[in-house]
DNA sequence: GCGATATGCTTGCACTTTGCAATTATATGT
DNA sequence: ACATATAATTGCAAAGTGCAAGCATATCGC
C-alpha cells in the first residue's frame, strides 16, 4: 500500500527550468561579491545596486534609481540613507521640483564602488571565458528580449500567468 | 567647486553587467510565481524547490535536496518542515541508516505541485517564445557552462577573485 | 561490547530584511 | 486657499537568515 505518490508529473525539472538555471548562475556569482561588499563595507545588495547606478550617472532621484535598480520606492529610501551614512552618496534637494531629492556619488563612494566593480568585471570575465565570441553575442541578443518578456511577466502577475496556461 | 564625483568609472555598467542581468531575468519571472505559491498555498521559496525536487524523485534525503536546491542545510530542515505541516510531503527515518530521513511528496503535495508548475511551465513557454530554436539550444549549453564556472567562482570565495583581477 | 568521535539533521535565538500603513513634504488643479 | 496628487520616508510587525548548540544515530578504536 502505497499513499506517497502516484507519479503522474507536470514534467517540470527544476534544474532544467529555464528561470531556476538563471537563478542558480545569478545567484552563485553574487554570493562571493556580496560577501565582500558586505564584511568590507557593510553594504546590502540594494546598497550596491544603487552605488553602481550613481556610479554612471552624474545625479540621479529615487525614481531613476528604481527603474534603474529593479527595488522598489523603500528599498531605494533605505539603500540611499545606508549610502549617505557610510558617507558614499549625498542627497541634494532638487532645484525646481523638491519632492525629487537628487543623489550623487562621492569621492570615497566611487572608490568603494571601484574596488567592488573590480571583482564584479573580474566574475564577468570568467564567466564569458566559457563561451565562444559568437555564443556570446546571441546571448546577449537573447538577453536583451528575454528582459523584455520578463518584465511583461511580471507585470502582468500570476492571474495572467493562468490564462495562459490551461487555467489549473 | 564640485566635490561629487571624479568622474572616473571602472567601466561596469550595471545593465549591461551579465550576472545582473541574468539576475534581474529570474526575479522578474520569479515573482508572480512566489506570488501565487505563498498566496495560495502558504509556501516559501524553499518550500517550493524542495517540493519540486521531490517530485521528481520518488524520496529524497535532506542531502540530496540540499545539493539539488543549492540550498544550506538549516533552509532545507525548515523547508521539509513547512512541507510536512501543509501536508505536503512526509517524513520517514531510513530503513537501513536513521540518521537519513527520506522525504516522499504526498497526494496533495504533487497536487500542490502540478498547479505551480503549470504556471512555471507557462512562464517558460513565454520566455522560450521570444527565442529561435537555434538560440534556445545555444543558451542551452551556454547555460550548462556557465552553471560550472558559476560553481566554480562560488565556490572559491572573493578573496580568489581578486587574485584573479589585478589585486586592488 | 562500549566509550569516543564523527555525521546528519534540527532547534533556538539574535539579527536582518521585507512588506505595508501611515506620514511628511511638496506640487498642482479649482 | 483648499483639496487632491505625487515623491519619498518612517515605524513596526512579519518573515527570513545565519549560526551556535543540541539531539539522534552510526562508526571507530580498544
Amino acid at each position: 500500500m502505497k499513499q506517497t505518490a502516484p507519479a503522474s508529473d507536470d514534467g517540470l525539472k527544476l534544474s532544467a527550468w529555464l528561470p531556476y538555471r538563471l537563478f542558480l548562475v545569478a545567484a552563485q556569482v553574487a554570493r562571493p561579491l556580496e560577501r565582500f561588499y558586505g564584511e568590507t563595507f557593510g553594504l546590502s545588495q540594494a546598497g550596491w545596486r544603487i552605488l553602481a547606478v550613481i556610479a554612471e550617472r552624474d545625479a540621479a532621484n529615487a525614481s531613476e534609481i528604481r527603474r534603474a535598480c529593479a527595488l522598489d520606492p523603500f528599498a531605494v529610501s533605505r539603500g540611499i540613507g545606508q549610502l549617505t551614512e557610510l558617507g558614499f552618496a549625498v542627497r541634494r534637494s532638487g532645484k525646481s521640483d523638491r519632492r525629487f531629492a537628487a543623489v550623487s556619488i562621492t569621492r570615497s563612494g566611487r572608490a568603494a564602488f571601484n574596488r567592488i566593480a573590480a571583482l564584479g568585471s573580474a566574475i564577468e570575465t570568467r564567466l564569458l571565458a566559457r563561451l565562444s565570441e559568437s555564443e556570446r553575442v546571441t546571448l546577449d541578443s537573447a538577453l536583451t528580449r528575454l528582459e523584455g518578456e520578463s518584465a511583461r511577466i511580471d507585470a502582468g502577475g500570476w492571474r495572467a500567468l493562468r490564462d495562459d496556461a490551461g487555467t489549473p
